[in-house]
DNA sequence: TCCTGTGAATGTCTTCACAGCC
DNA sequence: GGCTGTGAAGACATTCACAGGA
């Protein structure tokens, strides 16, 4: 387990991939070192916090210089445990499942699709994406069999919570949901989600308060039907 | 501008939808009221970081009996500018922007797609999800004429800057990227990000901390080529 | 001189704990 | 008695500002 190093900040996690996004554009472009400062441009955020967050890491710069491109970019993969792929199991293969399966960018990014997996029997069988589906019922076996780390729940709502429990029973200990739901997870379990819809309400709220001084007005004429006794 | 309100927060705007999902299926289910405690557990939060975020809306609280669903719901969706409907325009008809045409998930939460666009030519004129593909040079048109709110960049990450920056000279103000790189807006512009990668990065990353003092040891033998002059 | 690495200051978010009202 | 609404405390995150090494 080595020496202990200080834990590093949520928030700091989930900006490292978003620098090393950068870095590999850098490297690309054939460029040795970065400052804090054009690192912190190109990636949006500010100069300070690129250089605590990859002071996390350890003290990989140069006083004066800045930082080697190729070396930031192997301590970080090392960090984010990518300097092997991991295979993702991709629970329901509805649009969403379908189009992440032929979506090349989780394998180039060292997130192969390992399995497909569906709930329905009709599909069972077909190919999508190259992939041919499984039914939810081999889960255990296809993980087992082709080293699965991941699994991406792309079902609706309503089987979402069966789905979690079903990875989890397989051995599974990262999930990432797409499903519009709360999913609960044992606690050694890591559980993301991204919701679609609601990044769009998100965006909804901002431009809703911002028009609120314009003169536009959107909602003036609404009368609240409140319920009796919550007058506060 | 009626009194000036409370500003809400952003970790709290971004519980917002959740809560309203939990409402909504609180409403389906016919319950009446709904206690903080309840929410939080159905929501996933604690108790306490409900209620407060529910102040920000205002007083809606029955005090010894919880909150009134519907009223609730109906403080909600207006806070969130959810009243009316909000065109949505997919640009790029790729293997996620075809998903997104074609997932309902959109329409029924109030985020009817408006309009397909697309940069290749070959494309245009086809249909997807019941809608028909336009040329990207065609963008300010659509959004005039069709009143569209959001857009929602689906393209590659080379093309997305372009894109956001149409978007914007068409007068759209709040936009959704899904390509995998920074997009610079002018500041009265809400712009989200939602990368699939990235969170399977950060799920990498949990698992390769969890692993590190199980005696797994994955990345054991690796020799770091240090660049001269950077030994700290 | 330049740019990193980091304590200290500031700002934001979460959680506690309880007064106040139903 | 039960549950909300909210000050206050505490945890966490960002930003400042500068000492110190290259």
């Amino acid at each position: 387990m080595e020496r202990t190093r200080r834990r590093i900040p949520e928030a700091t996690v989930a900006r490292l991939p978003v620098y090393l996004r950068t870095l590999l554009e850098l490297q690309a472009d054939q460029t040795v070192t970065i400052s804090s400062e054009r690192l912190a441009e190109m990636a949006g955020v500010n100069a300070a916090k690129v250089r605590k967050d990859l002071s996390y890491l350890g003290s990989y710069g140069t006083r004066g210089v800045g930082y080697d491109v190729e070396y930031l970019l192997f301590q970080m993969s090392r960090e984010l445990g990518l300097t092997n792929d991991w295979q993702v199991v991709i629970v329901g293969v509805g649009n969403l499942g379908a189009a992440l399966a032929n979506y090349g960018g989780f394998g180039e990014r060292g997130f192969p699709v390992g399995a497909l997996v569906d709930a329905d029997r009709a599909k069972v069988g077909s190919l999508v994406g190259g992939h041919r589906i499984h039914h939810l019922d081999d889960l255990d076996q296809l993980v087992a069999d082709r080293a699965i780390a991941i699994g991406v729940i792309a079902t609706p709502a309503i089987g979402a919570q069966e789905v979690a429990d079903r990875l989890v029973a397989a051995g599974i200990t990262s999930i990432l949901n797409f499903a519009p739901t709360v999913v609960s997870v044992p606690s050694e379990v890591s559980i993301r989600k991204v919701d679609l819809a609601l990044e769009l309400q998100i965006l909804s709220f901002y431009r809703q308060r911002d028009a609120a001084g314009e003169g536009l007005k959107v909602e003036d004429d609404l009368v609240a039907l409140r319920p009796a006794g919550s007058v506060n």
